[in-house]
DNA sequence: TGCTTCGTACGAAATATTTCCTACCTTTGG
DNA sequence: CCAAAGGTAGGAAATATTTCGTACGAAGCA
């Protein structure tokens, strides 16, 4: 199932610091993205659970979160997804207006390049 | 503003074929989208005018409809907005998932690769 | 002219998403 | 033991988005 921009936001939480309670999402939220309240984002990670986008362990009082997916599987289902609709499917347009203007460094670009050659052997 | 994700349905049928009127829109996504009625596609159409995602020539009572911003400019916005919420703002990091599982084709490869040389010089 | 077709406008309803209040239970510290 | 702090659950409200019925005017045509 498709996640909604907070149910992502919530998602980003639990990849980037591994299963999680209830409390620490809300204050990682607030820090780094917004204000909100803590009843909001529980009942959120409630709604995420019954959808199956997170398990939730129980055997404690305060239940710990865990994504349910992979962040790489989610990340490349939405990204086809977004090369689907926005570029009729093709990523080497997505890739050319990702860098059409050039403000992109030097350095990335080689190392893209280098990360492209090795994809061919 | 944000185009919603009906919004963007209906600006890409505008980007593809020029200015339309809502006939043609809600035919055209009928035929390349979803079932949808003439009623609502009108209804979007004005909601997305009053926001100002498109604009209209009201001189003829058919009223024609035009995309605001250039597809190029709207679709880099949302890409740049994607590259932010989900790989912290890294291109390359989008880049090395997109092809990371190797079913791309040679010659898109080659594509890619030509067109980075070509940014260098 | 009179009817049918095609257009816009508007409002309301249906859905989807987000937010938060409140009740109630458990844990903790004095 | 009791109060305070912190937890879950659930429902209701607020928003955002999408869908469509209906009214009504203009255009086309027999």
């Amino acid at each position: 199932m498709e996640p909604t921009k907070s149910e992502l936001e919530i998602l980003q939480v639990l990849w980037k610091h591994g299963p999680s309670t209830v409390r620490f999402v809300n204050d990682t939220l607030n820090e780094e993205k917004r204000q909100v309240q803590y009843s909001s984002t529980l009942k959120l990670m409630q709604i995420m659970a019954e959808k199956g986008l997170v398990t939730r362990d129980e055997s404690s009082m305060k239940h710990v979160y865990s994504p349910a997916e992979e962040e790489d599987k989610t990340k490349k289902k939405l990204l086809d997804r977004f090369v689907d609709s926005m570029y009729e499917g093709s990523a080497t347009s997505l890739v050319m207006q990702l860098f059409g203007n050039k403000n992109t460094s030097k350095k990335e670009l080689d190392e893209i390049k280098e990360f492209l050659k090795k994809l061919d052997q």
